[in-house]
DNA sequence: AGAAAACATATGACTTGTCACGCATTTCCA
DNA sequence: TGGAAATGCGTGACAAGTCATATGTTTTCT
């Protein structure tokens, strides 16, 4: 019996080192890393969620711009933000006014109390990317952007493409 | 005004061609991306989920396990297993028993059905990893795996690491 | 000008992921 | 051996992400 479960343990450490070298497995992994990384020091550094944070930086970095702009740098659904920014108004982060040329958008602009908690939060997550930089030499920065374009690309095809073996006729 | 909606339109362009570099703000949408593709694909070869595909998938390659060793291997979080294998248990794709020898744990055993449904849904993941074999070399995805190790290992680090300048006396 | 297509946003429903906490069992050690 | 610590699991609460669909605007095309 002892056997037994000693070849089961084996098994899984075999699984385990497998999956490990599986990318798709991996990235879970390290985007949840990340982000609780981020909501970690977001936590510390006074409170900010991961969306708001994302939301002030764009702002004030590029200044106003529409739901659909955040969402293209963000690289999200619009959704997202759709929900996110109605509560961001009511704790005059930002405000967010119906574009007069063109109906449907609304342009979302930062507002003092807004650039406030994004210049408490700002230097906290300067360490964390100065930090990281630590860690990476610019080159392999370069080389995992550029894996990950290429990645992104591949994830994003439609999965026909790989799904047949021969072309539809 | 035609030249301050152009002035930003091109801040726009730039933040966003600047948060392309920008590992933090890629893995999101990487991770994003795979899933989603996952899914489709997972719908699409017989309706899984990605968390019973990957319970059916390591229950399989390596044998019943319990919920602790199906999280290490998925690195993800027990809460995660716990909440979905009672479903799956009604599905009728595994068996959960209390192990005899140690009362706190759960061994997760596949059915025949469990097994079914793997084999119906295999054969189309499996296009998928050839498919990424296909895109990167052996050498890139080592590349790859290295930098996600890397990158791992400093998002697990305890935040004080780096957002202390000087260490507490 | 009017119909159709495209677009921007809002919203409901769902999945994946985390934490914190509680309970039961096992292990460790004084 | 008995109590403290560690471990395994379940559960409530929440964040972040997606889709599909609905609604109102603008653009396009005839």
């Amino acid at each position: 019996m002892k056997q037994a479960s000693e070849r089961q343990a084996e098994r899984i450490k075999q699984r385990r080192e497998r999956q490990e070298q599986n990318l798709f497995s991996r990235l879970p992994a390290a985007y949840a890393a990340s982000r609780l990384q981020a909501q970690r020091l977001l936590q510390r550094a006074g409170g900010l969620s991961v969306l708001e944070w994302r939301v002030l930086w764009d702002l004030c970095e590029a200044g106003p711009m529409t739901i659909r702009d955040l969402a293209e740098i963000q690289r999200t659904d619009h959704s997202q933000l759709s929900r996110a920014l109605p509560a961001m108004q009511r704790k005059q982060f930002v405000t967010m006014t119906r574009d007069s040329s063109d109906g449907r958008q609304i342009v979302v602009e930062i507002t003092d109390t807004g650039r406030r908690a994004y210049e408490t939060t700002a230097p906290t997550m300067k360490l964390r990317r100065d930090a990281l930089r630590a860690e990476f030499s610019p080159e392999e920065i370069a080389t995992f952007i550029s894996l990950l374009d290429r990645l992104e690309d591949f994830l994003r095809r439609p999965i026909d493409t790989f799904l047949e073996r021969e072309p539809p006729e």
